[in-house]
DNA sequence: AAGACTTAGCGAACACGTTCCGAAATTAGC
DNA sequence: GCTAATTTCGGAACGTGTTCGCTAAGTCTT
């Protein structure tokens, strides 16, 4: 099944096409058609090689698209993190944050595949400089895992979830079985709240809500009050 | 295309299935085989009906399983609700979290579909009773609808991670290209931390993180400074 | 050099989701 | 009752992801 632990080198018949080709390939054909038209007959094709043999490269469909999106976040741009540690926090979230959220088809994909899961093992060094940030500013290495956990489940849940709510607003008739009203609350709602938001709410997404949260909960998750604690 | 908005009467054929022969249908053949393998055709021969005849019931099969989540999260039990605004928030949103926590191909399927950009519409109470919450603490109806997003994200987030890092250890072999160690930091890591982390990285996950991590960012998006801020 | 082993390549086939289009069943209007 | 409209039903067919079993092309061992 698996290879044996030791790092055997290869052998048997080299591959006519590399994977680099096969993701350069996919990336195009994404550019060209979009993602959903990516499809591994179409992907073979393209390379010129049978449709089964992409299966020697690539697992799965969804293995497929989990490369591509590896491929684009590794090559992310590393920027410049400020001295202290919270707002070096901020910062590096907010570049995996930004790089998933520019790419259109990612956060698609991720809603597709189990991505999210294991984008962590992927770039790395978002991992380690939240860590050490969150070590720096006082927290246990175990806290600190836990630390980068909660941050990491707020930006991946706000990619997966504003992609799916900006689909556009036909989602509401699609939504509602029939003669619902949206909220069901338009009409009577127990909470003034509700329906005085009313009809606003798909409206008032605004474009940096995601960095003001992030800043709110890496503060709350390291400080300041944690400073006055000694035990 | 869509009926007008005026409530005809019906008309044509009576079909001879109801929605919900069709969810309970679906559901019983889900806890039998599992959701992967609830496909369209086996639904159909299930209820012994054709299997296009489906598609008059059900947009889709991604339509199928969102309106099975919705059957179960709207019949969620809604708890006693303390009075404290801040602990509200946080029994009424760990409800959600734990209701689609418990199913376990709740999650698999939210990954899938894109319910998690509906699921604010379908259980309504949750929504209102954290609006209405976050105005009792003190927050603009804006506001408050902005706490509920960063609260949604943050459960939305812990959901979907967390039900794909449990997938197993293979997930391990299944990642990494050729060579290459978990986190490339095993080797040689620039940050201690990774390395002091290690191993134990994916034995770290609480049980109760979430609430956890919840109420900390409560606490961080209402208060408890905003008490003493008047203006 | 020869065989064993390992890997890539590929055609055929299967199950699936979905669409097309026509047939059948029922109601509304006359 | 008859016709038209409307709705459900469902067989055929297309494109898809994936597996099976095989052949070809390399590498390693002897």
């Amino acid at each position: 099944m698996a290879s044996s632990s030791t790092a055997r080198g290869r052998t048997g018949r080299p591959p006519v096409t590399s994977r680099e080709q096969i993701l350069a390939a996919a990336l195009q054909l994404i550019e060209r058609r979009g993602w959903q038209r990516l499809t591994i007959r179409a992907l073979a094709a393209e390379l010129g090689i049978g449709t089964t043999t992409l299966y020697h490269h690539v697992r799965d469909r969804e293995d497929l698209l989990v490369q591509l999106i590896g491929e684009v976040v590794a090559q992310m741009d590393r920027p410049e993190l400020p001295a202290d540690p919270q707002e070096r926090i901020v910062v590096a979230m907010t570049t995996v944050h930004d790089t998933l959220a520019a790419i259109p088809w990612a956060a698609e994909v991720l809603t597709v595949d189990g991505f999210m899961g294991r984008l962590g093992d992927t770039s790395v060094w978002i991992v380690e400089e939240v860590l050490a940030a969150a070590v720096q500013a006082g927290s246990s290495p175990e806290r600190a895992v836990e630390v980068f956990r909660h941050l990491w489940y707020y930006t991946a849940g706000e990619i997966l979830v504003r992609a799916r709510s900006a689909v556009g607003p036909l989602d509401r008739d699609r939504l509602l079985p029939e003669g619902q009203t949206l909220f069901g609350a338009r009409e009577a709602s127990t909470v003034p709240t509700l329906a005085a938001i009313g009809d606003r709410w798909p409206q008032i997404t605004a474009r940096d809500t995601y960095a003001e949260g992030l800043r709110t909960f890496v503060r709350g998750l390291l400080g300041p009050q944690r400073r006055e604690h000694s035990g």
